[in-house]
RNA sequence: GCACCCAUAGCUCAGCUGGAUAGAGCGCUGCCCUCCGAAGGCAGAGGUCUGAGGUUCGAAUCCUCAUGGGUGCGCCA
């Protein structure tokens, strides 16, 4: 149920009748008309633009449309009252009905009040995390992960059909540097005495991937010359790093439904197919590219290259998918990868990239265009930087200072639930300062337990009520008496409620989870005032003298966190059944 | 030099396919527990939405230019 849509609806079909009438012409174009809550509460429950949206193409006065329309609305039941306003605005009020029709179909459908069918199981694949297999997850990855992770269920709530995917960069130099890496922890396990050249990766945590290279091959590579164990070390020390971020991603209950090996695309044909797909287009061509303005790289020198024409599509210089020494540049792969996304049938691509990749989004755009012929819509969403704060201060992130802080160690210190919140309750392109020693405690500078708290708060009643002997099971409050919810302050945040499917679709089009966390905060603060209003007028406590209105009032609030546990569950969190 | 992202209250940030008098938290001032959890609430003060043009009935939002920050820029992925 989706009461901005239907009062939409509502609109539309009184706006065609006036049309019948002859009050206003035939075949207007209603799409940009607009049902929406008002900034000002004054202005009642909801506020249509339809008269000025149709004032030009009516040729007609806004207010004179406005006129005409407010008596179709009020007929319908739904309507108490809708009066003309400002430059032509019509203020809808809702009749008190509404809200208790919103308050029972939350009791009744529990979290899935407020799913859509918008996305109409179109299939979406979201890339998130990507990182290179050599090291564990850092901070900056956590971010990507907690907002891909976040973008998907909020996709999938919203009616489309996800696929959970990551990149694995397994087939570069830097692989190859990971697995020299790790022969030199496999000599140390054999009692060597090593050190750490630079172009090496000096981390601890390939100490024990040393070791379990000694247990599992003996002493077979000791003494070896690298072709004769390079891909096998590489092989396994790529695993073992897409075990450890497996883990670490396990800590923040992210799993992925695909891990796709950039490797498998080598030797297959399928990075020659799809060059040979842009080729077919005549996209692929031989020539030398314009030196860099400004200043020039010093070895600079006007060479031959392999280029696809991403010109074509909106990028900014034409792309080299092949080196001088005539194997593949890294851009290669990557269109092939994307080449078999779109191969395998999805009806839209999401990458999540950090703010360092910003770079590579027209040509990775300009890819896929070419690729699908502009069918398939890419939209790269790149998350800001993260700083870690401490008593305000920032913990700078060196690996030589010992200073670096990993997925891990942050979700050791603050636990999963108030990384992804915090993670979350800022837009995914502006730069995020992470105080970790504010995220821990528990008061009202702290968002993640401000809305548990107000969940928290709404169990303790439903606690207490059946302490009672008050049957408070959804059933029961959804079969209450819900007129008894008549005030206005209850009516307010009824509405809140009936905000949140209009929120999820918002959230969903514009690929912006964090908008949920923002709602939820929202939705927290409206209990927390409803609450302590019952301080001073006992008929608003929830827990009244007869049953029958407590189960209404109790209906509401848990109606409330009805939808915090729906939210929370897009965001990845658990609802806090109390504080502690 | 070019491209992308960003600029909103003292600070940190929201702001809905353009909508009415631009919001929240922190900080500041003053209130509210014989009462379901005060880990909360209420009220007040605080703004040329970086600047200048443009489009529009209407611009923080869209376009252009300027200023100030961040990121990236042909054989690293």
């Amino acid at each position: 149920m989706n009461l901005f849509a239907d009062i939409r609806a509502l609109t539309v079909d009184a706006l065609t009748n006036l049309a019948e009438d002859g009050l206003l012409p035939p075949g207007l174009d209603t799409k940009n008309v607009s049902v929406e809550p008002p900034r000002d509460a004054a202005h009642g429950d909801m506020a249509t633009n339809a008269a000025m949206v149709l004032a030009k193409p009516a040729k007609k006065k806004p207010r004179d449309i406005a006129d005409a329309l407010a008596p179709r609305l009020m007929a319908d039941p739904r309507i108490a009252s809708a009066e003309v306003a400002g430059p032509g605005f019509l203020n809808i009020r809702l009749a008190p009905v509404v809200w208790q029709t919103v308050v029972g179909a939350v009791l009744a459908q529990g979290t899935a009040f407020g799913r859509s069918d918008m996305g109409a199981g179109q299939t979406v694949n979201v890339e998130y995390v990507s990182a290179n297999p050599t090291g564990p997850l850092h901070v900056g990855h956590t971010r990507g992960a907690v907002f891909g992770d976040a973008l998907a269920s909020l996709l999938e709530y919203a009616g489309h059909t996800v696929t959970r995917e990551y990149y694995i960069n397994d087939a570069g130099a830097q692989v190859d540097v990971l697995a020299r890496s790790v022969y030199l922890r496999y000599l140390e396990a054999h009692g060597e005495a090593v050190d750490f050249p630079d172009g090496t990766y000096p981390g601890d945590y390939l100490v024990p991937v040393g070791q379990a290279l000694k247990a599992k091959v003996g002493d077979v590579y000791v003494g070896k010359a690298e072709p004769f164990w390079l891909a096998d070390v590489r092989a396994f020390a790529t695993e073992a790093m897409m075990d450890l971020i497996r883990a670490d991603l396990a800590r923040l209950g992210v799993e992925m439904d695909v891990f796709f090996s950039e490797k498998s695309l080598y030797g297959t044909g399928r990075i020659e197919a799809a060059i040979d797909a842009l080729r077919g287009k005549g996209l692929i061509y031989t020539g030398t590219l314009e030196p860099p303005k400004g200043k020039l790289p010093e070895d600079w020198e006007a060479r031959e290259q392999t280029l696809f024409k991403s010109t074509d599509y909106g990028d900014d210089v034409d792309r080299p998918i092949m080196k001088s020494d005539g194997a593949w540049t890294y851009f290669a792969p990557d269109i092939a990868y994307h080449f078999d996304k779109t191969e395998r049938g999805f009806d839209s691509l999401i990458n999540v990239f950090g703010a360092d990749h910003g770079g590579y989004v027209k040509r990775m755009k300009a890819a896929v265009a070419a690729l699908t012929d502009n069918g398939v819509p890419l939209d790269i969403k790149l998350t800001q930087l993260v700083k870690l704060m401490r008593d305000g201060q920032e913990l700078k992130m060196s690996k030589r200072a010992g200073t670096f802080v990993t997925l891990a160690d942050l979700v050791e210190m603050v636990g999963s639930d108030v990384t992804r919140f915090i993670m979350l309750t800022r837009k995914n392109d502006a730069p995020l300062d992470f105080a970790v020693d504010k995220a821990l405690e528990q008061s009202k500078d702290n968002p993640v337990y401000y809305v548990q708290y107000a969940h928290a708060r709404v169990m303790s009643v439903l606690r207490k009520a059946a302490a009672q002997g008050i049957d408070v099971s959804d059933a029961a409050l959804g079969a209450a008496d819900l007129t008894k919810l008549d005030h206005a302050a209850e009516h307010a945040l009824a509405g809140k409620l009936a905000e949140w499917p209009r929120l999820v679709e918002i959230a969903a089009r514009t690929h912006e989870p964090h908008r949920v966390a923002f709602y939820l905060y929202d939705l927290a603060s409206g209990l927390h005032g409803l609450w302590n209003r019952g301080n001073e007028e006992p008929s608003l406590r929830f827990l009244q003298e007869d049953v029958a209105t407590s189960q209404a009032k109790i209906g509401l609030a848990r109606a409330v966190s009805v939808v915090i546990s729906a939210g929370l569950g897009i965001l990845g969190v658990e609802p806090a059944q109390e504080m502690r």
